[in-house]
DNA sequence: CTGTGGGCGGCGAGCCGACAA
DNA sequence: TTGTCGGCTCGCCGCCCACAG
């Protein structure tokens, strides 16, 4: 069998709260089960499986004047549960079992402010990417993070910002051991007052929660709050009135407000977020009122120094491509008109939600962690590992979740590459510069480091940690390389990138026609439709 | 003139969406302007407002057969703003000047769960003193945050968990520097997508809202999420249904699930939350999933060490007292069957989050915060200072938002107390042993301390920071004694307790009736009163 | 006097086809 | 072929009173 895929960028009707979703006609024949079109008004239930295994459940008619092919009932909570709006990207993916399954990209959503400068609207010569790294060491969202003063733990994830996102997910009746030095047992847990309403009404569905799927909030209560309490989404094209609410009375106005402004950011390292993510992970004041729908991130997971004195930096480097059409996205490698653009505040993420979940975390909730744990890596494919740690990819193909290997120069270290898209005029000719600019930065920035990349084991083991051991030992914890390992993991899992046979949600894309117009060249077609499904699969945020 | 005031638990119809507030009627004849009860249906509108001056408008209407005083439109606002649910009470307070303020008061909703061992059910000797401390030892929730094998900085809030939440409120067009370390600017603020869009809206709001009154929350997806991504009141009485939800498709499902999980806790140390705000505040794993509503708050600005050598340490030390009916908290002293209880899960916390808010985070917004200002601290009257952080008053009257003043004992530090009831049977006498309890405690715990508890200046000005000057500086942190200003500041002008002249909301309360009940030594009354209110101001959550 | 519940109107969510790009 | 819109239904929110404790 193979598999049947199709991608479209969510309209304004389709995530408005007004209706469904409109399924493309190839698309709905292509990936869902046939429909008896003798009937008056076709329908069925169709159940598909995100990322995390969780199944969205989706009435699926054939209706109207002319006939269309339409998602209703589920389709609301979809979108709610996921924060879409247009602009956003659903893909859905039928597998040779006739399994369907579901993926999310967000969009970038990143326009091209006026504080962003837009060095890639220029053309970029060898000399002038010193002039990129420069403008962008005084500009770019990098050089909050960057502190000159400092050594470079300042930009370092301190290991305790990950132990405190796992501690989250502690289920009742579990412990947690961290390093030695704090015990949470569920006893304790059941002295917050919140713990003990959860404990007496959905103990047992505790385990059932992904913990990235818990939100957080404070509790908001100003008439004047600017934070939608609930998930609502937002409404194209009405503006927000009355903009005075010194006192507010009228709930609408408050919910009209709020609806108008929509944080569906940052997330873990779902999505995109530019600075404040990255900056969130650095530590203190970085974070902003805007930046509250999310949790202390595990993106830093990657942004580590290896041991004390290597000063070797990984990071994810990302670049985020609005998105495609329809199916188009297939033709990764030939860009389009008005098709794809290159938005791209780069930012630094860490593993998948799904991965830390289905790896690093399990671990953790099966009882005690200790420092050191290796198996799981012992299920990688250690070819695999190299090149997703391996720029070229990411360079040749702008996959997204590639991550970049980069050896830290020394003292004082350069400040990172900012890349992002100005206007979205001539994507053609800019998205060609945009590659080219790429490939040179990335050729700069890991000439010293490629030779390393292959030797991966040993560099993330420790990569979580942020260097400094003596302090953080002193905080009472240790390196875990926990994350690390699932990390990888959990991108061989989900998506094999280039390899022989390319994979996304475990179904192999390298054989057949995929899709309805995939490029000529099977293997590589394929390998680019595994990168963008990678980045799809990766870009989700853990909903 | 004459404060007028009352204070009503809120009842399951006040806090059901079904209609609005009933108010007692001789509340409302004493603290609201009087209606014109010629009309058929007599109707005004009332402005209240509360802490943090933020102004709540609600219809005042008498009507019904009888008779009755109603708050209808803008209360279930309130209510959604607040998530308020029932036990939780309210309290309004019509000033001299005719303003009305507004207050209210959680329900600490901690039942006493077979996990939370019941060591005040028991009478407690001298002796039993200690083994209640050693019983806290092992099984209170302080023995979490307790590392034994540490020094005491772990126990204490890392200065840049505050500095992280101020950040937050950074306002566009501001910036923010932060000891030194980390700039950032409105034009790094609006290379977040998030900010983009809020900058496109509502830019012009900013400046109007309350840090505080932010909602962290991260984007959720899953349909089994147990987490109610609004601000829905929970249903009282009707439980959670349909366990499984592996697929989901009705939003209903989720959102009645949803609903009867009220995670209304936990903000900014404004709410009871036992031990995981606490830990939230030491570092890493504590966090919970349940403990999601909320932002790494400022609690800990006491649980701080003084210096780095002197090993003191300030604990704002809480008893939750179960709501009384209507008016009677009045009567404080006068514990009545039935009447009072102390819950009390003990924990720590910081300032209000309008103490912060309105002294120390305007500090930061004003433009560049210095390492050590103490122009804030001139305005306060030391003798109310002095008694602040004198357990006496907190013993006495069991006031729950005094302060203990605790002097650390050589290494290793005892563990702390903690206090909590067990079912609520036996009240009265209950509550005696209690008020023994505590007030043996309290001297067994400050006998070393109170002689320097009036000197509170110095000990405070390094209050915040966290000792190991070192290890922060090297994260690019200084110590910054803003919150703790504040947070005396701000207790000390919005309630002045056992002055000679206490006062509530600014206004005074010792002269004259208050209420409907007062206790016939009006100095003592109103101090009880004061403190009352004391707890209800600094218990209400920031919203 | 006041807590609870039924009645009921208003509004928004969401399903439908019409219509046009 | 499919994006958007008006029409429509339905359920929830919230204002009204009745009734009972």
């Amino acid at each position: 069998m193979i598999p049947h895929v199709f991608c479209k960028t969510l309209t304004a009707s389709d995530t408005s709260t007004h209706g469904g979703f409109s399924v493309p006609r190839r698309a709905a024949e292509d990936c869902f089960s046939p429909l008896d079109y003798k009937q008056q008004r076709p329908s069925q239930e169709l159940v598909a499986k995100d990322l995390h295994g969780i199944e969205w459940q989706f009435r699926h008619i054939y209706r109207g004047q002319p006939r269309r092919h339409l998602l209703t009932t589920g389709w609301s909570a979809f979108v709610n549960k996921k924060k879409l709006a247009s602009e956003d990207a659903v893909l859905f993916l039928r597998g040779g079992d006739g399994e369907l399954r579901l993926g999310i990209r967000r969009a970038s959503q990143v326009k091209s402010g006026a504080s962003i400068p837009s060095f890639l609207d220029q053309q970029l010569s060898a000399s002038s990417i010193a002039s990129v790294l420069n403008a962008i060491s005084t500009r770019s969202i990098f050089n909050i993070c960057y502190n000159p003063r400092g050594n470079s733990s300042e930009i370092i994830v301190p290991y305790h910002k990950f132990t405190k996102s796992v501690a989250r997910y502690s289920s009742s009746g579990m412990s947690f051991y961290i390093a030695g030095a704090l015990v949470l047992t569920a006893e304790h847990l059941f002295a917050s007052p919140a713990v003990v309403r959860y404990n007496e009404l959905q103990v047992n569905r505790l385990s059932r929660v992904s913990p990235w799927e818990i939100e957080a909030s404070g509790s908001m209560s100003a008439p004047g709050s600017f934070v939608v309490p609930g998930a609502k989404r937002i409404r194209v094209g009405v503006p927000a009135t009355k903009p005075d609410f010194q006192v507010m009375r009228d709930t609408n106005e408050v919910s009209d407000f709020g609806e108008s402004l929509r944080f569906q950011k940052v997330l873990q390292g779902q999505e995109i977020s530019g600075i404040s993510t990255l900056c969130a992970e650095i530590d203190a004041p970085s974070q902003h009122p805007l930046e509250m729908r999310r949790f202390p991130s595990q993106n830093g997971s990657r942004i580590s120094s290896v041991g004390n004195s290597s000063r070797r930096l990984h990071v994810d480097f990302e670049n985020y491509f609005k998105g495609t059409r329809s199916c188009e996205s297939f033709q990764f490698h030939k860009v389009l008109p008005g098709q794809e653009a290159i938005s791209t505040v780069p930012h630094v993420r860490g593993p998948t939600a799904n991965q830390v979940h289905e790896n690093g975390i399990n671990n953790v909730m099966n009882g005690f962690t200790l420092p050191t744990r290796g198996n799981s890596w012992s299920t990688l494919t250690p070819g695999c590992n190299t090149r997703m740690y391996s720029s070229a990819a990411l360079i040749q193909t702008s996959s997204p979740s590639s991550v970049l290997l980069y050896q830290q120069a020394s003292s004082p270290p350069p400040p990172f590459q900012a890349l992002h898209s100005g206007n979205e005029k001539n994507l053609e000719t800019r998205n060609q510069d945009k590659f080219h600019v790429s490939e040179r930065l990335a050729r700069k920035l890991t000439s010293c480091s490629s030779s390393e990349s292959a030797d991966t084991r040993e560099d993330l083991q420790g990569c979580l940690y942020t260097g400094g051991s003596e302090e953080h030992n002193q905080m009472g914890f240790l390196p875990l390389p926990l994350s690390t390992h699932s990390s990888l993991r959990g991108n061989a899992n989900f998506v094999s990138m280039c390899e022989s046979s390319c994979k996304l949600f475990g179904i192999p894309l390298t054989e057949g026609n995929v899709g309805t117009s995939m490029g000529n060249r099977p293997t590589e077609s394929a390998c680019a439709y595994g990168h963008e499904n990678a980045f799809l699969a990766c870009n989700e945020r853990q909903l």
